[in-house]
DNA sequence: CTGAAAGCGCTAACAA
DNA sequence: TTGTTAGCGCTTTCAG
């Protein structure tokens, strides 16, 4: 547990050369010329003993201490979160960043979150990323402007941040057109009641295909309950239970799409030969765990952290002075992922699914 | 974006004070006498300018970071990680630690976990955290122990290092256990095929259980799948297929549940009234997204990332002398999560479950 | 009770 | 091409 001791001067030492041509070699000081016998013999000493740099004096030099604080609410309520710190940690590494986290909470006050971005500051965080569990609009705390700042998963109000979020209109899109093409004209939409970007989002989407296709959007077809498995029950079952019932379900998310299921099976519908479904989120754990597996569309979260990462780097190293980047919300697109729920409808008989594709 | 820089300084002017007042005050060293007149002063003058110490330089002065390095095992992939990074940051955060993450691939090679602990140490951490995605035993890398270090959900070969670890048997005697009082008498073990502790353990606690109530173990009431809800689904299927079908099943984990419930529908079980049902790991977006809700066993996770940053901050600080620590795994317990799905036996008639319940 | 000053490990003028 | 040295913001002896 003996801390480690081993300085720029000790490598100097040991090189028999002078503090200022390690560190010159170490970093690769640009205009900074050392002989390359001199730079191998640097090399070598500080690899012989062990040498890492001690970014906190290097920091406290530099006034850039390579770190990004990550501010994320509710970390742990949801898997998505995790990607969001996979992508971003990944991208800062690579960028020779560390993160460090601080958890919020999504309901703390005005003042808690001020402490939060305090303690971020008073670590001389280099930026700072801010992300929301689920996208919607905040406003941010004040000192977090103090720092180049990025938004994951959420619209800022002023429109001072950059932020990316999901395109939740193009992914119910993605989805719908999937069922569009496998056959489908009559797709029903089992979707929410919260009021957030996603529910108004990803009905535009459903509207854009189903009108894209040539069919008239029909209301009567859009059910609306809690975004979870037993709203996704009670949507889908009304839904179902028209005499009319659709061949497809699109869902909110994966949550209800589970509850359709069981609707089905209830109703003795077997998915997909009888009704196909498509979900949103790509909650693996549901997804693969349903049967059949649950074709759905994923978020991109890791891409959303990634993205929030190279912006706040390009920011903090002020490659791009023009700070434009903040005009618009960078949307990232949601991918559909195919499993085992979409077939054409009445696939009951194999001759029926080549005639649905070829309709 | 102007950066921050009122330092000490500022507010020893401010106050009219040196600045060895200042940080004395501030700090509230021990011994150090200040008048509190010339307390109060220091304090609103460092309020009145936004004072915030700036830790990279005090962390250089002290040799204390007062960071905390969290390496993680595929942080992404399990809902679970999340928890313990709750329960790890909100500990550190009490303490006036801050967290700082590295994402380790579970299958990285020793060089790449090598850099991973070096980035760590560079940071000048005062101490890391090893967590695994899942329990089990590693081998850590070397220069882990340059510093106080603590394990999270797996157990060190070497035995120098603390670890948490979750009371698998425990937690499985605890589900059989609830079945049992609630009547049961042929319960049903699905189990999975990796050889891992939680394996074992859980097999463990279901003897113990059983054998506890009087009754004796039956090989025959133990299917052993994948771990997946695929392998629940065979597992049931093939348990609730025998002629003396158990009346209840204690499974794995939430995602065999996910199978078994699947299994007991294509059966036409009713959950609870034919069959109980309890799981592992509660996985709420299973768990409460199943009809009717599983009852199920909840990994400590949240509990072991706070024990895990309280031993690990307790050996930093040396009040324990004596490291005695890491002789034994702490086992932290699981508690079972009360939902719907366990019922008497044949509680199909309201008479039935009050006879079973006085059984 | 308060202040002056040294120095943590490093980078970057500037000097040689 | 390499070396000397000031200082980043703070804590902490040691003197007043």
């Amino acid at each position: 547990m003996a801390r480690k001791t081993v300085g720029i001067r000790d490598v100097a030492a040991a090189a028999g050369v002078s503090v200022t041509t390690v560190s010159h070699i170490l970093n690769d000081t640009p205009h900074a010329r050392a002989s390359d016998e001199t730079r191998k013999k640097v090399r070598d000493a500080a690899a012989a003993l062990g040498y890492g740099p001690n970014r906190m004096a290097q920091g406290l030099r530099t006034q850039r201490s390579a770190m990004i604080g990550l501010l994320s609410e509710d970390i742990a309520t949801t898997p998505h979160a995790g990607m969001i710190i996979k992508g971003a940690e990944e991208t800062a590494r690579k960028h020779d960043y560390t993160l460090v986290i601080i958890n919020t909470d999504k309901d703390a006050d005005t003042r808690s979150k001020r402490r939060d971005v305090d303690a971020l500051l008073e670590r001389q965080v280099d930026g700072i990323l801010y992300a929301t569990m689920y996208h919607r609009a905040v406003s941010l705390p004040p000192r977090l402007f103090e720092v180049p700042a990025v938004l994951i998963d959420s619209t800022d109000r002023t429109g001072l941040v950059p932020c990316t979020i999901p395109d939740e209109r193009g992914g119910a899109r993605t989805a719908v057109t999937a069922l569009l093409d496998a056959g489908h004209h009559r797709i029903g939409f089992v979707t929410n009641t919260d009021d957030v970007p996603a529910t108004h989002g990803r009905l535009q989407g459903y509207r854009d295909a189903v009108q894209g296709a040539g069919i008239t959007f029909d209301p009567g077809l859009v059910a609306a309950q809690e975004s979870e498995a037993a709203g996704g029950y009670a949507a889908a079952k009304e839904l179902l239970s028209r005499e009319d019932r659709p061949t497809a379900l699109f869902c909110y998310n994966d949550r209800m799409a589970m509850g359709a299921y069981r609707a089905a099976g209830e109703l003795g519908l077997g998915i997909p030969e009888q009704l196909s479904v498509v979900g949103f989120d790509n909650q693996t754990l549901i997804a693969e765990g349903l049967f059949p597996g649950l074709t759905t569309v994923a978020l991109p979260h890791y891409e959303m952290g990634a993205w929030a990462v190279q912006t706040l780097i390009r920011l903090i190293e002020g490659h791009d002075e023009e700070k434009l980047l903040a005009d618009e919300a960078t949307i990232l697109s949601c991918p559909l992922i195919r499993r085992d729920s979409v077939a054409p409808p009445h696939a009951s008989t194999p001759a029926g699914a080549d005639a649905a594709l070829t309709d």
